[in-house]
DNA sequence: CAAAGTTGGTATTTATAAATATCAAGTTTT
DNA sequence: AAAACTTGATATTTATAAATACCAACTTTG
């Protein structure tokens, strides 16, 4: 009889995301300015959000408060997950995209014009929708290993 | 005729090396506090600064005043270096090294009791003297591999 | 052995990142 | 078609990280 929201299904327009968060409006457009978030958006240009999508705006809220790591410093963590090595994309790829080649902004903010990502949308990216947690990033990197 | 002072001799008292980089003796006393440096001691306790803590120190400051981005920012990026890959460590040295299971300092300031560093000093590790500024652990996390 | 410098500590100041408030124009809902 | 909401943008406020100032006890230097 009932019918549950699928996880990733974005569902809550701004207000109602920001009253779930207990922040404003304009700090979930700031967050998606800074490029942190990247939330669903309709023909119209109105954003919707997932339960996913709050899920990952508290883990923010959590690094900004609790661990006081600045925006910037959420950015420049975000850009060193190795996005290459989960979609695999080949040398020529990497040396034209930005996510691999500086460490600025996360990758779907950042990928190269002609890569295997240029038209895909990153919402549906395993590496945006696993890795937004700072945490996990460290914990993707362990599994990396030196070839000697 | 002329003698060079090496790289990475300590060389500078705290005062010296505070005008050098143009901040407070307490600033430099700080960045120590909050591990993002490891000057030499004296048997006596006082601090010294090799040229290379200098440049260390000079990155810090960039990444702080520049990249925006926050002391805590800073430990967490130091903590994503794969140290356990430069030194090769064992696992059992990793499963009881919080340099390894946590993301909160670099590892100069949490490695594990009984591991291969525990007695080691730090100030003459690869990992210290190469990887103090946060660019450079991206680049050695891009020459790691998926093992598949 | 006097002068200059260092130690760790707390208390205070300053600089600014992060968040809020307000706006007119456009969109959605009933 | 009116009410409630959204859009982006700028201007302002607030919270706090980062840096400074000051302290008495100890160490180094010439």
């Amino acid at each position: 009889m009932h019918y549950e929201v699928p996880f990733e299904e974005p569902i809550y327009p701004i207000r109602t995301a920001a009253k779930l968060l207990n922040i404003s409006v304009h700090t979930l457009r700031m967050y998606e300015k800074e490029n942190l978030i990247l939330p669903f958006k309709k023909s119209t240009n109105h954003r919707l959000y997932s339960k996913s999508d709050i899920e990952r705006i508290e883990c923010i809220r959590n690094a900004i408060k609790e661990d006081k790591i600045s925006i910037n410093g959420i950015k420049f963590i975000l850009s060193m997950m190795p996005c290459w090595e989960v979609i695999n994309c080949t040398q020529i790829d990497r040396n034209q995209c930005d996510a691999f080649l500086k460490h600025r902004d996360a990758c779907w903010a950042s990928k190269g014009e002609n890569t295997v990502c240029a038209k895909q949308d990153c919402r549906n990216c395993k590496v945006y929708t696993d890795y937004g947690d700072c945490g996990s990033i460290k914990e993707f990197i362990k599994k990396l290993k030196s070839d000697k």
